[in-house]
DNA sequence: AGCTTTGTTTAAGTCAACTTATACAAGATG
DNA sequence: CATCTTGTATAAGTTGACTTAAACAAAGCT
């Protein structure tokens, strides 16, 4: 039988591979790499897993290609903001401009040991950069290290919170969270 | 030839058991539930799979118990402390006594789909109470689902970078962290 | 019209990881 | 000392998920 199929929808093939990258990256933010089947990504794309392999040689390449280029758009707009007040409105802008790919980010890739190193690009500046902020306001130490790593922590997850929130007053949320991210600096300086 | 054991160790049936779960909890801490094989678990453990099944009926079997494990332990030192001052020293004291279980329980299963369930228990207790909480402080809406998915993600992290940071000050710590929940409070209630 | 590209369907191949089976060694215990 | 339990070694079985293969249909361009 092998019945034709009836109304295909074509398209040329760059325009495709966006279309699968947005579908898996999608699927993926939903449960990460390993949970998530190749039918999760061709159901979300709808296409056949036949046609995923002309555009990817396997998942994992797959999966790379979907955390480059969120990794990419990230970049573009937060750019080279060092850590200053905008930084974070930059942050809360990337974020809405692709929340299912901040949420693969930093929810998922950050924990996956094989892909980790795609994030650790963007960690590693991170930490970098708050280190040497860090530095000039709390004495070196056991709490300035916890500060190093809590810091992009309370952001980040200020972020995801947000979006999850329905990412209300994008204006104001800046402010809001730039309030806890002192505070933590604080409170890894001095008890009051 | 089949060389038998020389120095094997014996213990009784419940320690051995004990030291099974002890073993695979630090494996289990260190990449999660799919990326963590069984090699690992009874390289970490220094017992063969087949001892490891006369013990567990599967892999998920031994991760649950592993996770309940944990979770009593955590249930037991944190206890019915509401959300007071006193829970978050209850907090870093419960994380002290378990460090791989509590890394375990936060950073991995609360995101694996299977095992979500486990520490869904506490975090939903949790958020209850949190909303409970901060709804007589904040008013009604998105700031205060901001809020209430927000606060206990602060305290965890806070908790799991002061692991990470060697435990420094364990009297301080308490109070330094709650000076970063209720400036995350504030926050959400409005912006100076 | 003919050739290339995009697509489908169906089926089979591969491989790692979990799981079971079998046989044997040696401590514990009554 | 007979027996039960704890342990090992080695090998085979099973399965789910990824991956390839083969054959065919239709759109689109030259």
């Amino acid at each position: 039988m092998a019945a034709g199929p009836q109304n295909v929808r074509r398209m040329p093939r760059a325009q495709r591979r966006e279309q699968i990258l947005d579908a898996a990256t999608r699927a993926f933010a939903r449960t990460g790499y390993v949970a998530t089947g190749l039918d999760g990504v061709t159901a979300e794309a709808g296409v056949t897993s036949v046609l995923l392999y002309r555009h990817f040689d396997s998942k994992a390449d797959l999966y790379r290609a979907v955390l480059d280029r969120a990794c990419a758009r990230l970049e573009a707009t937060v750019g080279s903001s060092d850590f200053d007040e905008g930084s974070i409105s930059a942050l809360l802008r990337a974020a809405a401009e692709d929340p299912d790919g901040f949420r693969l980010l930093f929810r998922h890739a950050a924990r996956e040991p094989d892909f980790r190193d795609v994030v650790d690009g963007i960690r590693a500046m991170s930490a970098e950069v708050t280190r040497r902020e860090l530095a000039a306001v709390i004495p070196e130490g056991p709490w300035l290290d916890w500060a190093v790593q809590y810091v992009p922590t309370v952001t980040l997850e200020a972020v995801i919170a947000w979006l999850d929130a329905g990412q209300p007053d994008p204006d104001q949320a800046a402010d809001r969270i730039a309030l806890v991210v002192h505070s933590a600096i604080r409170a890894a300086n001095s008890v009051d």
